[in-house]
DNA sequence: TGTATTGTGTACTACATACTACACAGTAAG
DNA sequence: CTTACTGTGTAGTATGTAGTACACAATACA
């Protein structure tokens, strides 16, 4: 089970052989925080960081915030939002949908966008 | 802004009025929590309790877990792991069914639930 | 050979979360 | 009247979250 922190440095050391500025001193610096907390955090010696940070992250190392929040355990605060708004009805879309191929909910998600409710 | 504290409150005393046994003190007991604690609580002087606390409290006041959660701010740690397992799928899923109506975004769910997929 | 940069170890901190323990005054019931 | 039960005030605690600050040894650079 790939972890939050193991991913991250892979990612980071993939983009450091073309660009020397991905130094774990520098990407850190670039987050603001310290290197010593983005060390223990991609050697999984502490908890993943914060939302926010996690985000900084994804838009630095251009992966998608979604997946690299789920790695760290978490969903956005947008998408917590969203729920929070109509729990009921997201409650039962999702636990609906659990167990669906990615294919079949896309393709009645885009229904309902495309549709003219 | 009808919060968590005051809905518990207003929903306790009103199945009270039926029942002696719904007093604070007595449904305290039931969730294992001390009195005073679950007083501040509807008061909504402390922040609502923890997941485990507000299901149990659901299941005593015969409502919604999905709800009180919402209302507490949080979302059921079932569906923050399924968007978990998937985030890009229902990332996209969220954001996309975000301004629908309910009925729409419920036709659709059936749609796949009793799809061929 | 210096010096600049790298990752990491140790120690500590501020704030939030989720409560407990107990005393107290008011109300209700026998 | 007194005993039981009610809700609430005060004070304190354990654990988690999200980091900082600084020193250090190893490596790379000029």
């Amino acid at each position: 089970m790939n972890g939050f922190g193991t991913f991250i440095r892979d990612r980071r050391e993939e983009l450091r052989r073309e660009d020397a500025s991905f130094s774990l001193r520098k990407v850190a610096e670039r987050l603001g925080i310290e290197p010593s907390y983005l060390s223990k955090v991609e050697r999984e010696e502490v908890a993943p960081p914060s939302e926010r940070t996690i985000v900084n992250l994804a838009e630095i190392l251009d992966q998608d915030p979604d997946v690299l929040l789920a790695l760290a355990g978490k969903v956005s605060s947008e998408l917590v939002e969203i729920i929070r708004k109509r729990p009921r009805l997201f409650g039962e879309v999702l636990r609906e949908l659990r167990e669906a191929p990615d294919q079949a909910v896309l393709r009645v998600v885009r229904e309902v966008r495309d549709g003219e409710w």
